[in-house]
Parts: C-alpha cells; structure tokens; sequence
DNA sequence: ACTTGACACCTAGACTGACTATGCTTAGAG
DNA sequence: CTCTAAGCATAGTCAGTCTAGGTGTCAAGT
C-alpha cells in the first residue's frame, strides 16, 4: 500500500502537532496508521526536502544524544498547506466513495 | 485532482453494477463523484485496456447507432477484484484519516 | 452547405511521485 | 565485538496518469 498523492499531507499533519525530525515522523506515520504506512526513508527524506524546498517547513540540526537530527516545523504557509491538504482529502476521499459505492 | 492509484478500482466499480462502453464509464465517473474526477481520455482508455489484458475485463465491439462501442464487463477474476478494491480503499481511507486526525 | 459540439475510440511520449538499493555514522545491548 | 536500532542521505528505477495528438460519426444550429 503506497500512499501516492497524499504523502505530504500526512507528513504536514504529523508537524501541525509538533516539530519532528524525520525518522520519528515515519515511525509516527507507521503507529498512527497502524502499520499501513510503514514508508522507507527513502521516501519520506527526499518529500522533506521537497517540502521545505517549496516553503513550507523548516529545519535545524540538533544534537541531542550525540546523534545528529534534522527537525522539521511547519512555516505559516505550512499550517496553511495542512489545513488545505484536509480538505483536499476529504472531497478526495468523498468522491472516491460516491464511484465506490 | 488525480485518481492515482483507485483509478483501477473505481473502474471496477462502476462495471460491477453493470457492462458499459468507455466513453460512459467517464461520465459515470464525472457524474458520480460531483464532477471531482473528469479524466481525460487518455487516462481512462489505457486502464481499461490495461485491465483487459490482466484478465479482469473483458470486452467486444457494438454498433449500436452507426457508433462503434466497445462494451467492458467483469470477469469472475474482476468481480472479486471490486471487491477487493473496495476493502483496499477501506483500509487506506482508516489509515490516513488516523494520520490526518 | 457549413460549422460546432457531443459522441466514441486510440496511442506515443512526457511527467512525477514513490520506491529500491545503497551508503554513511553513532549508541546501546548481548 | 558484533548486531540492531537510530538517524540521515541520494541516485536511479518504475508505474500510473496526463498531455497532446489523431481518427471518424451524428445532430443541431446558422
């Protein structure tokens, strides 16, 4: 089960929460889905950088244990963008189910 | 707004309820989800030629008014791929409302 | 007559996003 | 001291969708 086309929203709705770095946003992606997106990293990497490319996150380094990490936050155009991503599924998803059924 | 990735399944669905030619199947399509998914051409006849060819259709010509149709219908395999769709569409819909919420 | 628009099919090629595969480093457990 | 989990990264592949173009029929309007 890939989740093409709605990757980064959920992306953007694990940073509306709180600021993450990307490891912890796939393992989130993976529990709050409950095992359905249990995405490589080589997917959820490059749609970071491409989001914060475009603007809507940012990101710092922090060395916590020793171990280096890149925490992402969401920019004001990047709660725009969750809000946006929202309703985008929810007409998606609503007319997906009026073929459906 | 692109269907990527349910298209296959939205096709089935709309043959399940009975055979039709490609030009209705996109207006099902269109008429269905309130205008949402008005897919070219160009997208829809290669799905169904493609799911012709893994067995999940089958087809022939009708002409009906001096109009050449090509009429799809289910196969035994199709009709329990609809199915299938459905549930794989349940599931994928549950895990990104979990990551959306 | 002629034009327009709906009906009806088709395909080659470009695009794009997700995935595969691989490589690197550090920390902790056995 | 080896193995697994944590943590980041990117180059290249693949598949499904869309773009853009083509063919032809029929009915209605001008």
């Amino acid at each position: 089960m890939d989740a093409y086309g709605h990757l980064d929203g959920m992306l953007l709705a694990i940073l509306a929460a709180e600021p993450a770095h990307g490891y912890a946003i796939a393992q989130a992606l993976k529990d709050r889905s409950g095992g359905v997106f249990d995405l490589p990293e080589g997917t959820i990497y490059p749609a970071l950088h491409r989001l914060e490319r475009s603007g809507l996150l940012d990101s710092e380094w922090s060395t916590a244990t020793g171990r280096r990490r890149r925490v992402y936050r969401l920019t004001a155009r990047g709660r725009r963008a969750a809000d946006g991503a929202r309703r985008d599924w929810s007409r998606f998803a609503g007319a997906i189910e009026a073929v459906l059924a």
